[in-house]
DNA sequence: ACAAACTTTCAATAACTATTGAAAGTTTAA
DNA sequence: TTAAACTTTCAATAGTTATTGAAAGTTTGT
């Protein structure tokens, strides 16, 4: 496979995942494009690369600096903008994790909550209802708890142990 | 909060959060409403309670059913079919960890795997490609491990004193 | 202050995904 | 074997989300 095959491959791929968990193709294609570029690229590189309109192109950047994914860069003597993304694999998960978190876990542990918490009246079905939406209040809980400690301290000799006790 | 207010709170957001990770609404929310009933469901009682086509109905309790989430329950007297869902928070967690594995980490690293392994022609940019792709291929295939190890094994010592070390 | 270079916004529209409902298919009881 | 009871399928349609492109907005150099 040749250098254009696997790029476009690449791009492709990681767009389609994007897709998958709610993060829009053209979102997820720029920031691939990005990642594997060595220098950074102005709005027109993107647009032409990708094939996507300017509006398309604005707006995705725009959530991908919000996400705070991609920074602009500023290229001396050019008056466009240019951008880059977050180049370290381990900072980028760093940031999408917690992203996922606030965007898919916290919602639901906070409706589990409530949910669990309305007043037994002792009938069956309110039981069940306060027993299963607990069971699974506390488990998201733990899922979250564990990404977030998990993906911040990568490095550390906790997630060293554990892997080698996994593996 | 009443019953049917929590009922209702809990099947809506866990159908909307369905959506956002790839899983249509009706089908999130039919578990739901099964996860919390205290009996077995027919297909009228699901159509019924949440108001949306026998198709729609049928379709997503097959897809449920493929999932290993629900099974047919058969009610001793009744000749329709009735469905429960796996009430077991721990042994779900384990089914949607290893479905969502297979659907949205194992492909991208078959592709980031095939991607860093070009030839490497020395320029720049392909030097590039490869670093960042092996980079993402391990970390994807470390989130995959650790996933699956995690959800498989959530009682045993290691996750019980990793949980402790971590809180 | 002007205009060229560039970016953002947003209404229109395209593309995609979910849902319906009625026809076709299947199973069961008599 | 028949027909009632039930389930599945799938073309049509509704609903949702992404994309375009042109107009409006902004910034910068002279």
């Amino acid at each position: 496979m040749e250098y254009q095959e696997a790029k476009e491959k690449f791009i492709s791929t990681w767009g389609s995942l994007g897709t998958l968990w709610g993060i829009n193709k053209a979102m997820a294609q720029i920031q691939a494009l990005l990642f594997i570029s060595t220098q950074p690229l102005s709005m027109e590189d993107i647009m032409e690369e990708l094939q996507i309109s300017r509006g398309n192109t604005s707006m995705n950047l725009r959530q991908l600096i919000d996400w705070g994914i991609v920074t602009k860069a500023l290229v001396p003597g050019e008056r466009k903008e240019f951008f880059t993304t977050e180049k370290d694999v381990q900072e980028l998960s760093r940031i999408i994790a917690k992203e996922r978190s606030r965007r898919e876990i916290q919602p639901v542990v906070k409706v589990l909550k409530e949910v669990s918490s309305i007043k037994n009246d002792g009938t069956e079905k309110t039981k069940e209802l306060i027993k299963q939406t607990k069971a699974l209040h506390d488990l998201a809980e733990t899922a979250d708890i564990m990404l977030n400690k998990i993906v911040n301290q990568q490095q550390n000799w906790i997630t060293k142990s554990l892997l080698k006790l996994i593996k």
